[in-house]
DNA sequence: GTCTATAGCTTGATAGAC
DNA sequence: GTCTATCAAGCTATAGAC
């Protein structure tokens, strides 16, 4: 609506983003995503060259603006910070919170774009080399600043940890609406604002205890 | 192995709990699971029901199970505490020491559950209801247990915790393989004693860290 | 670039013999 | 309970007209 014109390889990816989101990438067909589209059914193969490539297509077009912003605000906490060290907190912010400005401020297209995050991300398959291919060296970098902010910890804590944070964001974006139901509505796990309160500092705490259990304990245990 | 006589219904579900945590379920077939099996195609439907019914029946034998010794323990370390109350540590224990124990100590089946249902928590579709329907009763009850041990808290941030906790399980239960990845073999998706020496640190400092937040800041803050 | 038409295959499910 | 044989429906992908 925005947008005066919209080109057939961006209708097809918004269609399919949508669909691919909410149901996965074998129970979507591209019958669904191109009538979704309003686009003819063989122009899938023409623009991308088959099922699978649009998949990927969809990773990457987000998946680049995502690396860079993360990678902008990781630049400027340091810069911000110098010439001390980054603490985990800023760290952390500046990987989550481009993720939730976008949810906030940015259409229903990011929305869809991290739920289908969330599930290649758990998803067994091909989909996680994809994932891997698109975020690896952005996260290499994000855990690289975990460990200057935290040098009292192993790097084992750190990889776990990053581990665990990732995972507790994950779910948290593919919005199950399992919270909903569990607390019979007192949250609703498309609350933005409720999950940027408490993310972070869930977060920051559990790094912060991981990093104290390995100084006290001396070092490596397992 | 261990068991002389394995039935039709027993191969059936080891097969598809094998094939369905490594692919999904739309994208394994029941021409796969029964050629898994060894056993003929028609015996599913004969058996089960048709496709879904076979996965609702392989979500609940294991899920059942699970249940039991997590309540078990609940009461156990509920009563250890009496009269005071528990600690969060150890209804995080609770709650996650029979995941960890099964793996350490029973067969690979219950290395394929606890994938699959890593699968399932953060899919779309109906498999979520499913899971609901198995778990919720009794995480339920670990939820209040949870706002025992941490009267300082908010509910809404037990809920969140709650959420936030699940999520770092689930990750670490898939096994993606993306921690190896990463740490450049430093460490192992599936290595269960790493897993145990840091998830429930790492949670149980994350809501100690939440309650804090809640009552630093008066109360509500969405 | 777009559309029609269809090839070629796989799927979940079932009827019926044993 | 088990197996053979098969059906109807759905799928992705493509050849070729426009």
């Amino acid at each position: 609506m925005a947008r005066p014109k919209r080109t057939t390889k961006e209708k097809l990816l918004d269609a399919a983003e949508k669909l691919f989101a909410r149901k996965g990438f074998h129970a979507t067909s591209l019958r669904e995503i191109t009538g979704e589209a309003g686009v003819d059914l063989a122009l899938v193969n023409y623009h991308f060259g088959g099922k699978k490539p649009l998949f990927a297509a969809i990773l990457e077009r987000r998946g680049a603006v995502l690396n860079e912003e993360r990678l902008r605000r990781l630049t400027a906490v340091r810069r911000a910070a110098a010439p001390q060290a980054v603490s985990p907190e800023a760290v952390i912010g500046a990987f989550f919170d481009p993720i939730l400005d976008f949810l906030d401020h940015a259409g229903p297209g990011w929305h869809s774009y991290f739920s289908l995050l969330a599930w290649v991300n758990n998803s067994p398959e091909w989909g996680r080399r994809l994932m891997s291919k698109t975020f690896d060296a952005t996260v290499r970098e994000f855990i690289r600043a975990l460990m200057e902010s935290l040098p009292g910890a192993a790097p084992e804590d750190i990889f776990w940890g990053y581990n665990f944070l990732t995972g507790a964001l994950t779910l948290s974006l593919a919005e199950t609406g399992r919270l909903d139901v569990l607390s019979d509505g007192l949250c609703r796990s498309n609350d933005v604002a409720a999950l940027r309160a408490r993310l972070g500092p869930f977060v920051a705490a559990g790094l912060r205890g991981l990093a104290q259990r390995g100084a006290r304990s001396g070092q490596a245990q397992s």
